[in-house]
DNA sequence: ATACAAACATACATGAATGATTGTAAATAT
DNA sequence: ATATTTACAATCATTCATGTATGTTTGTAT
C-alpha cells in the first residue's frame, strides 16, 4: 500500500482535483470528505494524512491559483506607469483572456465566490479573499492616483470611487459569468465593460 | 400556550427576523434550526409548525424582499419610456438610496448573494435569484433595444453587452459593498458608476 | 359547556459527517 | 538486515442537525 514519495504526492492532487470538483458540484458545505475521498479513489484516511480537514484542502486550493484581482494590478506594475488608466484596461482584458481559457482557475475560483459563504465572522478561507480584495484595491489606488496626478482622472471621478468602479465591475463580471453558467462571452461584453468604464475615467470623455 | 391569530402571525415573523441575523451571522448551512429557535425565543417545534424545513424558511425570506433588479427595471417601465438609458440611470441611483437605508433588506440581499452557495445543480432557493437575474437581464435588453432603435447607443456598444454590463456592474457593486462590511459610501460609488457607465453607452460619449 | 382545532413545546429516533484510533504494507534509513 | 517511518485503509465513538411523533394548552365554534 506504501508509496513513493511521487506516488504520495500525486494522491494528494488527485485530492485537491477531486475536491474542486465535488466543490464546484454541491458547494462546500455540501461536500463531504467521504465524497471527495470516493471521488479520488482514495478514503477519508488519505485526506486526513494529508490535510488536517476540510478547510484546509479549501485553503490548499486557494492557494494554487492567483486571484484575478491581483493579476490585474500585477500586470499594470510589470508594464509600467506610462498610462495608467490604460494598464488597468489593458490588464483587465489580459486577465479575462487568460481565464477564459483555464477551466480548473475557473472552478477554483466559482467555488471561491459562489460555493462558499460569506458570513460575518468570516472563515479564514472567505478571509484570504476578502484580503487580496482589499490589497487589489489598494494597488488599484495608487495607480489611479497617479493618473488623478497627470489630470487624466475626468470630474467625474474620485480616486477612491474609481478604484471600487472598476473593482466592483470586473469581481461582478466574473461572478455573473460564472453563476449563468458561462452563458455570455466573457472576453466581449468584458472588453466593453472596461473599456467604457474606463473611457468615462479620462478626461474629457467623462459626460 | 395557544395564541390568537394575530399572535401566531408575529410569532412568524419573528422567527424570520431571526433567521435573516442567524443567517447573516453564520451563512445559511452554518445555522441550525434550533439556533434560530433560541433566538426567536420559541422551539424548534414552532418553525416547524410554520414553514416545512429550513428552506422553506429561506424562501419565504426571499419572498419578502424584492432583488434591485426587479425593482430598477420596475421604476423604468413606471416612468414612462421617453430617454430608456436616462431612466435606468435614474432607477439605479433610486435604487441604492432606497437599499442604503434598509438594514432588513441588506441582510436579506446579503444572504442571497453571499451567504448562500450557488452550486452546480441549484438549490431552490438559488434557482429563484438565478430566474430573477434572467427576467432583469430580458427587460433591460427591452429597454436597450429602444435606444438602440433611436440611434442613442453609442459604438462601443451591442445591446446585449451593454444589458450585462449593468447587470454585473450592479451586481457587483452590491456584492462588493455587503462582504466589505459597508466600508464604502454605496450611493456615492454607485451614482459616479452607473453614470460612467450609461455615459459610456450615449452616442458620442463612447471613446 | 363541550368539542375541536390551532399553536406551539417536548421527547425521541435516525442518519450523516466528523475526528480519532488502530492496523498495516511498503519504502527508506541505518 | 533490521528498524523505523511513511502513506494510507479500516473501524469506531461522538456529535449534531434533522424530522417526526406526541403531548399540552388555549382559542373558537356550536
Amino acid at each position: 500500500m506504501r508509496r513513493t514519495k511521487e506516488d504520495a504526492a500525486k494522491t494528494r492532487e488527485e485530492v485537491l482535483t477531486a475536491a474542486a470538483e465535488i466543490f464546484y458540484e454541491n458547494g462546500v458545505s455540501g461536500s463531504s470528505l467521504e465524497k471527495i475521498a470516493k471521488r479520488a479513489g482514495v478514503t477519508r484516511g488519505a485526506i486526513y494524512w494529508h490535510f488536517k480537514d476540510k478547510a484546509e484542502v479549501l485553503t490548499a486550493l486557494h492557494s494554487e491559483i492567483r486571484l484575478p484581482q491581483e493579476a490585474i494590478v500585477d500586470y499594470a506594475i510589470e508594464h509600467g506607469h506610462d498610462d495608467p488608466l490604460g494598464l488597468i484596461e489593458q490588464g483587465a482584458i489580459e486577465v479575462l483572456q487568460i481565464l477564459a481559457e483555464d477551466e480548473h482557475q475557473q472552478r477554483v475560483f466559482a467555488i471561491m465566490i459562489l460555493g462558499c459563504e460569506f458570513t460575518e465572522h468570516l472563515t479564514d478561507a472567505a478571509q484570504r479573499i476578502v484580503t487580496a480584495n482589499d490589497e487589489m484595491f489598494g494597488k488599484l489606488q495608487k495607480l489611479i492616483e497617479m493618473a488623478h496626478e497627470r489630470n487624466t482622472l475626468g470630474p467625474l471621478w474620485t480616486v477612491d470611487a474609481a478604484a471600487r468602479g472598476i473593482q466592483c465591475s470586473m469581481n461582478g463580471l466574473l461572478a455573473e459569468w460564472l453563476r449563468s453558467g458561462k452563458s455570455f462571452p466573457l472576453v466581449d461584453v468584458g472588453e466593453r465593460l472596461i473599456r467604457g468604464l474606463v473611457g468615462s475615467m479620462r478626461c474629457g470623455d467623462s459626460r
